[in-house]
DNA sequence: CTATGTGAAAGACTTCACAGCA
DNA sequence: TGCTGTGAAGTCTTTCACATAG
C-alpha cells in the first residue's frame, strides 16, 4: 500500500499516524489537568514531561493536527483542548453498551471516565435474568433479549465486552449485527469481524505476561553480572545494548506497541 | 544496565523484538486451547489465524525463538507451548499484589486467568480501614500499613495499581521502595519510575477515545462519500485500506502502539 | 510438493537538529 | 532569544518472496 502522502490540503493533513492518534488522549488528560489549573499556555517540553513523552515527539504529534503553538511561546491550553477533543470526535456524543455485567462489568459502569469524555453508558446488558432490573451504577441492567432494540433505538455504535471468553464472539456477532462498529473486548478471545469494524482489546493476562518476561530478564541480569561484553549468546547485539539504558525509561513512560487489559475468564 | 548475557545455548539469540514479545501470550492462548483439544501439530497459517495475525509475521516472530518448527509439517503444539512458557518466564511463580480493592481491584482479584499462567496474587491491598480482613475472591485485604511487609515477606516483584488515579503514584513510590521492578497501573496517571522499572498501563478511558476517533472518521467517510476531504476515508489510504481487509483482525490481535486500560477514576 | 525460516525491501515510528517565526 | 515546526536520518516492524529442509 502506497502511502499517497496524498497533497495535504493547507493545515490537516487527513491521515494521522496511529501512534500519534493514540497519545493524543494523553495529551488530553495532561491539557485538561493544566486547564483545570487555569494554566494558560505550556511548552512542548512541560506538556511532554506531564504526558510522559519527549517534546520531539509531542511536536511532531502536534505537527500532524496543524500548526496550533506559537513560536517562542507554546501551546494554547485551552485552544489545544479544543483541536485535540475535535480532532478524537469527543466534542460529540457517544452511547456505549457495556455487555456482561459481572465485576468487571460493573467496574467499568462505574467508572467515572466514562461521563467526562463525551461517552455515555445508554445501557448495560446481561445474559443472566436475575440481574435484570437490578441498577448498577445507577443504571438498571437489561437483558440480552434486548440488546438489538437499545442499539438501534440508541443508535450506539460503540460496544464494550466484558463477558466471560465463551459468550464473547457471540456477543459481538450481534453487537455488529445490530449496528455497532467499534469494539472494545476486555474478553480473552480474539473477534472475528467484518471489515469496517473496530476491534480494540484489552487483557490484563497479556500484560502481565509481558511484565513477566521483562521481570525474568532483570533477574537473568543480576545472575549473569553486567559484562561488558555480552558473553554466550550469539553476537554483542547491538541492540540489547541500547536497550539497555532506554529500556527502563522507555517501558516505563511510553510504554511500548501493543496494549492490553483485564478480563474475566481465565486465558 | 546490561543486556546480553544469558546461559543460553544454541538458538535463541538474545533480543526478541518487543513487538514479538507482546504477541507471544497470543501465541501461546491459541496453542493452549489446541492442546486442550489434543491437536499434535499447527501449520503457521493455521495458528496465525486462530491469534489473529498473518503467517509470515508468525514466522518471524517464531524465528526469534529458535527453529521450532519442521518444514513441510508444521510446529509441535506441546513444545511450543513449553518453548513459549518458558521464554515469556511463566515456568515460574509470580507472586502478585493488587492495591486498591475498589470494584476494579475486585475484578482483578476474581480473575482466574491469573492463576492459569503462573501469577499468584500474594496479597490485595487497600487503604481503606473497613474492608481490612474482608475476604475477596476468597483472599483477605490487607491494610495499606502491611504493603512493605508483605512485598518482602513474599519476594513480590509484581504489582497491579487499581488505586483512585490520585493516590497510584504515592502506591507506586511505596511498592518500589519495597522492591517492585514491574508495575501494571489501572489508575489513568502517568507514573514516574526509576531506571529499571517497568510500568505497563491500561486505561479504559483511552481505548474508548481511539475508538471515537475512528468510529468519527467512519460517519465522516460516509457523508463525504471519498469526496472533498478524501484523503483519509476515499483515498486508497494504505491504512484506510489495510484496515478494511486486515484492520478488523489486525486490531483485534496485535493491536497498535501503546496499550492502556480502565481505571476507577474520571479522566 | 509442502510449509518453514529468513534475507531483503517496504513501511511506520522516533529522534535529531536546525531553520524560522514571534 | 526561545520554542515551535519539520525535513532528514535512524530505528523498529511488517511484508515479501523464495531457497530449503522434510
Amino acid at each position: 500500500m502506497a502511502t499517497g502522502r496524498s497533497h495535504r490540503p493547507a493545515t490537516r493533513s487527513r491521515g494521522i499516524p496511529e501512534a500519534t492518534v493514540a497519545r493524543l488522549p494523553l495529551y488530553l488528560r495532561a491539557l485538561t489537568a493544566l486547564s483545570e489549573r487555569s494554566v494558560p499556555t505550556v511548552s512542548s517540553e512541560e506538556l511532554a514531561a506531564a504526558a510522559g513523552v519527549n517534546s520531539a515527539k509531542l511536536r511532531k504529534d502536534f505537527s500532524y493536527l496543524g500548526s496550533y503553538g506559537t513560536r517562542g511561546v507554546g501551546y494554547d491550553v485551552e485552544y489545544l483542548v479544543y483541536q485535540i477533543s475535535r480532532e478524537l470526535g469527543l466534542t460529540q456524543d457517544w452511547p456505549v453498551v457495556i455487555v456482561g455485567i459481572g465485576n468487571l462489568g460493573a467496574a467499568l459502569a462505574n467508572y467515572g471516565g466514562f461521563a467526562s469524555r463525551g461517552f455515555r453508558v445508554a445501557a448495560l446488558i446481561d445474559a443472566d435474568p436475575a440481574m435484570a432490573g437490578k441498577p448498577v451504577a445507577g443504571i438498571p441492567v437489561q437483558h440480552t433479549d434486548q440488546l438489538e432494540g437499545i442499539i438501534q433505538g440508541e443508535g450506539v455504535s460503540i460496544g464494550v465486552i466484558a463477558t466471560p471468553a465463551g459468550a464473547a464472539q457471540q456477543v459481538c456477532d450481534r453487537l455488529v449485527a445490530a449496528g455497532v462498529t467499534s469494539i472494545l473486548n476486555f474478553a480473552p478471545t480474539v473477534l472475528t469481524v467484518p471489515d469496517g469494524v473496530d476491534v480494540r482489546k484489552v487483557d490484563l493476562s497479556i500484560e502481565l505476561q509481558i511484565l513477566a518476561f521483562h521481570e525474568q530478564r532483570k533477574a537473568g541480569e543480576v545472575a549473569a553480572a553486567g559484562a561488558v561484553v555480552p558473553p554466550v549468546g550469539s553476537g554483542p547485539e547491538p541492540v540489547a545494548a541500547r536497550r539497555a539504558s532506554a529500556a527502563g525509561q522507555d517501558a516505563a513512560t511510553d510504554q511500548g506497541p501493543d496494549g492490553d487489559v483485564p478480563a474475566v475468564m481465565p486465558t
